[in-house]
DNA sequence: TCTTGACCCTCCACCTGCTGGAACCTGCAT
DNA sequence: ATGCAGGTTCCAGCAGGTGGAGGGTCAAGA
């Protein structure tokens, strides 16, 4: 499989292929033309990869997620770990979220949206956050 | 006032500071000696900058708000149209962030975590998104 | 007066996770 | 032979800073 095959099976944009190559994520063999090569396991690696992004595991996450997928002596426990800890960071990021979506609500609804200067917006952002 | 002091009263870091004012957003007079200077007015703008950035603003942005602070023929509209499109995009982030948490939770609850391979957090990722 | 330490300066590199483009090579159909 | 769709490499850039090197400056104490 050459790599837009493999990219479009994968449901990944080639430059991203190329890129999890070169930083050492999933790696592929060459053809005798230069051409990276990618069979059924590169394939199912890439997708696994996709996935993971798409749950919002960063790359490093992704490379100890593959280790652990690999190693048929795992333990569960660490996958765990892992896929804990970046819960609690979604968990974070949500709540910094509403927060801001609270604030920044509450200034939104007070603000008559004309042609008038006053903005309780601005004095919100200038008068304290 | 020097920038260490500035930095402080507008609770970021110097760094950060040196930067607004490398990409232009918040300039600062200079010193015979070359030191920045900064008075009132720079200190009130680069809390405005900080406190729209805590509230998810892009320094993008900030320069726009910026511009219709210091104007004092704005119209409202104009502040809550940027305000409404930010609220808008953080209201897409809240929702992508609560998909990935509850299949990410829900994968985690599956999983044992103990020394045993068997792990539905990596079947969930290797399988289907 | 000298020195010490806390400031300040600029510039350059690095972070994450790609993405775009230039310049070039390969394979296949016409 | 030629054209075009693939492939390759390398370099630059996005946001929004952060860290560090290598230096200048200022005020206080010995």
């Amino acid at each position: 499989m050459n790599i837009s095959e493999v990219a479009k099976r994968a449901g990944l944009p080639v430059k991203t292929v190329r890129y999890y190559e070169e930083i050492g994520l999933v790696r592929a063999n060459r053809a005798a033309n230069g051409y990276r090569s990618y069979g059924p396991r590169d394939l199912h690696r890439l997708a696994f990869v996709g996935r993971a992004r798409s749950l919002g595991f960063s790359v490093l996450d992704c490379r100890t997620l593959l280790q652990l997928y690999d190693d048929p002596a795992r333990a569960s426990a660490d996958v765990k770990a892992v896929a804990q800890t970046h819960l609690d960071e979604i968990d974070a990021k949500i709540e910094a979220l509403r927060a801001m979506r609270d604030t920044l609500s509450t200034l939104v609804s007070a603000c008559a949206g004309d042609q008038r200067p006053d903005c309780p917006i601005l004095r919100g952002i200038a008068v304290s956050g």
